[in-house]
DNA sequence: TGCATATATTCGTTTAAACGAATATATTGG
DNA sequence: CCAATATATTCGTTTAAACGAATATATGCA
């Protein structure tokens, strides 16, 4: 997890979306995730490939669909980087509609966050 | 302050050495900055306009020196954000070794306040 | 087996940013 | 005014990343 790979994940906006919604939501599969952004599937999948080879997200496999979430055993400094990216993009479009869209589309409880990332997330 | 300014600047590893070097020391003038860098002058200077440009930093021109700080208005998480990344590179490369410069070349005082001094040092 | 669904990858193009080198602007002091 | 210093900008090239479109892989199920 190197500053070199975090700030490059963080420079574009659709892995923005896709890290603040994991935030909010522990854990989400890939239908999930393009439903919600209203993006192409093979776009959030290349982003999603980006973030897992940066160290950021990790993957877990059930079946045919695949479910990601923030990686347990980020540092320290890079969750508080990431929390305090949530905080500054809450009231702002288009994440605050893409939480929205989250609890319309799949319901309002959390699954399986990270005990270390629910810390940081506040 | 937008995330995407905010983001795009926090991207390349210069600015990244520039706002850590401004995080410990409250203000530096271009020629400091360039010195403790070991970078081309126009390289610290274009990289500073962006920073300025999006909001990061502010600038005051005192004679022929122009110093650079961190911009007081900027919200307070993005502090956090520049605070974590701050943590996150210290005991890093390049980012030690720019500390160390700093102290080691540059002394208490900055280059340009006191170029006398600087002068007898050598 | 064969089809449908979920996800990943490749390809070719386009866009954006960083760079070195050279030059321009502005301020100070002789 | 001229020279020196500090900083900024322009120019042309190069590099990297994002994209849409198409296709590939993999799993579940009839």
């Amino acid at each position: 997890m190197s500053p070199d790979f975090l700030f490059e994940a963080l420079a574009d906006e659709t892995r923005r979306r896709i890290l603040a919604l994991l935030l909010t939501r522990g854990e989400l599969c890939v239908c999930d995730l393009f439903g919600v952004l209203s993006l192409p599937q093979p776009k959030v999948s290349r982003h999603l490939a980006v973030l897992r080879e940066s160290g950021l997200l990790v993957s877990r496999k059930q079946g045919t669909w695949v479910h990601y979430r923030l990686n347990p055993q980020m540092p320290l400094w890079a969750g508080q980087v990431l929390s305090a990216m949530s905080d500054g993009v809450a009231q702002l479009l288009p994440y605050r509609a893409d939480q929205k869209q989250l609890k319309a589309c799949c319901g309002p409880v959390a699954l399986c966050a990270a005990p270390a990332l629910a810390l940081n997330a506040k």
